[in-house]
DNA sequence: ATGTAAATGTTATAACATAACAGTAATGAA
DNA sequence: TTCATTACTGTTATGTTATAACATTTACAT
């Protein structure tokens, strides 16, 4: 299985170049809507980038004032419907228990991340585990459940709030 | 480990005795707070009956209209305080993907369930997996995360969805 | 160039949740 | 038993998140 051990970077005080970051993941976004044929048209892009500001979830409406910032007024539906899109090329994840989203570090694969959230400072790291995954899905086909989308949030202190300098 | 086998009942085509399967609850509940010394007062026993109501989760605004309709104008914070009440005792839970609440099935025991809930009928079921919860919570600490809540739900398609009569 | 489907703009409103303050009821200490 | 304190509830207003519905524009294939 693929290394995902980059995700430990994106708590909070993992200080990593962040611009090229973004741009790593609009890059390969771009690569992934082309492939698919799918159009990441500009206001797409755009609100791709602010999701992609930081490795902190944001709220749709963070996203909707940023973007009126910049280009005026702008109405919910812009907003929402980008979102949506987004969510649907996996391209960002929707974090249930804040209402907000953040990018999604690897779109290409697997799409059941497991999130850990820091109560402090907010920030969320997407982590994949196979094992989880086996486990979850073996204990839903034991009772006959058909899984179809998982939400695996997990609330608590980052390492580096743990230990703030 | 206790055998929660009964949490298959609660697929919603599962027919079994709801009326008791409440009265169960609420007494739990009755007995839960005495010993904990916390007051289950009559709004907040008359919430916890709405929302063990079916084993369907409620949206807050679903249980403030029906108390609306039996005891006159009802404002939202008055549920909304029961509920983040129950929430509190482990009297129910909340789930994130729907915003909605539903009865817990054994609020004396650990907190942290994986809820199935199916997209077609509505119907959430509780369940609980030390493996699961390990495997989670190793993987956080092996990344220096320290768990503080846990919010496991897996959206799918229920046995009794899967094969209707 | 033009018909079609996809995307966006716009207005309004629905759905979910809390702040702030006033009033009432339960509890325990004097 | 009274009083003070705290917990609980009522009420009004408002904040936050999300979508319905319909008009307009843009991209694309023919």
């Amino acid at each position: 299985m693929k290394n995902f051990d980059t995700v430990s970077l994106s708590f909070c005080g993992g200080s990593h170049d962040h611009g090229r970051c973004v741009i790593t993941a609009i890059k390969a976004a771009e690569e992934l809507c082309h492939s698919k044929g799918v159009r990441l048209t500009d206001a797409r892009k755009r609100i791709l980038e602010l999701v992609w500001d930081s490795h902190h979830p944001v709220g749709a409406y963070d996203v909707l004032s940023k973007l009126s910032q910049e280009s005026g007024k702008t109405a919910p539906p812009t907003v929402y419907r980008a979102l949506d899109f987004l969510l649907e090329q996996g391209l960002i994840h929707r974090i249930e228990s804040l209402n907000a989203y953040v990018g999604c570090a690897h779109p290409a694969e697997d799409h059941a991340g497991l999130f850990l959230i820091c109560n402090k400072c907010g920030c969320a790291a997407e982590v994949h585990d196979e094992t989880i995954d086996q486990t979850i899905l073996t204990k839903a086909s034991n009772l006959g459940f058909r899984p179809e989308q998982r939400t695996l949030e997990v609330r608590g202190i980052c390492p580096d709030c743990q230990n703030p300098q």
